[in-house]
DNA sequence: TAAAAAAATGACAGCGCTGTCAATTACTAA
DNA sequence: TTAGTAATTGACAGCGCTGTCATTTTTTTA
């Protein structure tokens, strides 16, 4: 049978309550004590038993995650992280998928969060970047951490983890700069999300610290989908005349990327011979076409444990003001880019 | 705040225990004090808390998906059924990635049930396919529920839902001889999982129902992947002078498919016309090819639900004996399959 | 050295529910 | 009608833990 407090307490020849401070790390007590105690609860492998301590306690130890699915892979990244911080730090996970869009949808969290006793909450977008409903829950005192594209966080509602999607976008815009390339398509994921703002406003920087005149030609407004780069590739690849055709294309995502990979196959381009090709994302996509993408990884998982763990301590009120972390996704060079041919 | 048990007796003018019996829909209790509790229930919103009852009771209330990811589409729409389910039935769930092939895998699996209290499982392949797990957890007093491929339990360990992929690969396949094609070939996956095998047999008994000679040289063995279907394509089109190029190809599931598509456009075979191709799964990845696959549909969402319905009789032991449902994957016909050209 | 203050520990109620068992009520058959 | 039986209901303990507050022990100060 599994242990209780009963058992640890007996064992370690002191209160329940005793053990109760210590498992809960709480001050004054002994230091000897906490040793003797902390030693029974090794022992019978002791483990709190997460239902009583929420039904005892006036705090909770349920966090959930509440996603509208962009990406299942993304979703399922992000879920693994955020459960390895709950098992770490004794959480319970509830799992809440959601329709952003639906007008009931504020309504439909703020029950959630009041019948089940939840005591934190992770958004990821495109829930973290609804300000109003962020407001909301922040309002209804339960702690919220937000995943979220750019530098600095929005405003100081909660803390947040940030993912510089500027600076990785200038560093692969760069790699393609590096190569000799100088005309670069830009394939825009949805005008609507702020991860393609940001990867723009990187594409952006990087031209201009190379001194490269923008063209306004070369970007070509879409969505983060396949179609979207098939046909994203078929114009800038067709741009007339007027416009060099873009020896380099920077794709929003890796899905972008495999269409506009798939393109310049319709169109008898070589790749990337005749033109570099780079995605974002390191999905598993990436992996699955031909040649295989140079792209952007975020490390979500640790993102996602990131987020949890700052949830938790936040939950925990262990002082953190509103903490920011920042990640910066990498550069993975694969075979999608190459030096530039045309000179 | 939110309404107790207390609140609901109180407001109903009956006991606890009472009330405790209706939510729990026992039997005798007198109408009339069934509905007067009912009506209380509804008023005041009550909802019962999950942690005073796993707590209290002798029963539990939480039942557990445990997956190895093979594809994060699947998990996710899985997981929202099992969530609707459980969101239906007063459950909570526990979500636990793991890794199948991992040697402490049933003993992380059987700790985590005994831990948690678990009452029951859901296992998708790869880990509802491995008897000996099964078995163990079987053995151990928890409900299991397993969805596999196939149209019988392969025994009469725990309930089982079964997605009779023999069938529509069947269809399928009549799908492509009913266009005319003859010359079919086959990108197997994984051999190892059922779906595989299911399919293959799929395939051979519809050839076999049109008298058309089965040939061993279009079935190619691979694995679920993109790499795989660009390789097998590749190898079936270029089949010498001995055996006729297939008109059309059965993949095993849509990525595969997805790779062979890839494969035609680099051998400049034209879909449909040239060769037809069919996919298995109606993944996001089937609507993202061009030109969209023709496919099979199987409602994941429902056949989760549907499993943890019947995880849920089962524990509520509700005389459901060894109950098996089964679904068979719709055909969908899209734009890459056409009338066989070679006559 | 004793009193006061601080630190450490424990006793006990109670979170919201279910299980047990006793009490009450309704229904039967004689 | 009345004992006898079955159906219905309720009182109460207790699940494993935390919060409150009282008690004990240790440390500090006078």
């Amino acid at each position: 049978m599994k242990a209780t407090i009963n058992d640890v307490a007996k064992q370690a020849g002191v209160s329940i309550k005793t053990v109760s401070r210590v498992i809960n790390n709480e001050a004054s007590v002994r230091q000897l004590t906490r040793e003797k105690v902390q030693r029974a609860v090794d022992e019978l492998n002791y483990q709190p038993n997460l239902s009583a301590r929420n039904l005892a306690g006036a705090k909770s130890y349920s966090i959930a995650y509440i996603y509208d699915n962009p990406n299942a892979y993304y979703i399922i990244d992000m879920q693994k992280g955020i459960l390895s911080a709950c098992k770490q730090q004794g959480f319970e996970l509830l799992i809440h998928p959601c329709d952003s869009k639906s007008q009931g949808i504020t309504e439909e969290v703020v029950n959630m969060v009041k019948q089940a006793r939840i005591a934190g909450l992770i958004l990821t977008p495109p829930l973290s970047e609804m300000p109003e409903f962020v407001k909301t829950l922040v309002d209804l005192d339960v702690k919220v951490v937000r995943i979220l594209s750019g530098d600095v966080a929005p405003d100081d509602l909660s803390p947040c983890v940030m993912v510089n999607d500027r600076d990785a976008a200038q560093t692969i815009t760069q790699h393609l700069i590096d190569l000799g390339h100088k005309d670069i398509g830009f394939l825009a994921g949805d005008a609507v999300h702020m991860s393609t703002i940001e990867r723009y406003k990187g594409y952006r920087r990087a031209l201009k610290a190379s001194n490269i005149e923008f063209n306004k030609a070369l970007v070509i407004e879409g969505s983060y989908s396949f179609d979207s780069g098939v046909s994203g590739a078929k114009e800038l690849m067709s741009v007339q005349t007027a416009y060099p055709r873009p020896t380099a294309i920077f794709s929003c995502n890796d899905e972008i990327a495999a269409g506009a990979l798939f393109a310049a196959r319709l169109m008898n381009i070589s790749i990337p011979e005749q033109l570099s090709i780079v995605g974002f994302e390191n999905s598993p996509f990436s992996r699955q076409t031909w040649p295989k993408l140079t792209t952007a990884d975020q490390p979500n998982n640790q993102i996602a444990e990131d987020a949890a763990m700052l949830l938790i301590s936040q939950i925990r009120k262990q002082k953190n003001p509103i903490t920011i972390s920042q990640y910066v996704p990498k550069l993975i060079v694969r075979d999608s880019t190459a030096q530039c041919e045309k000179l």
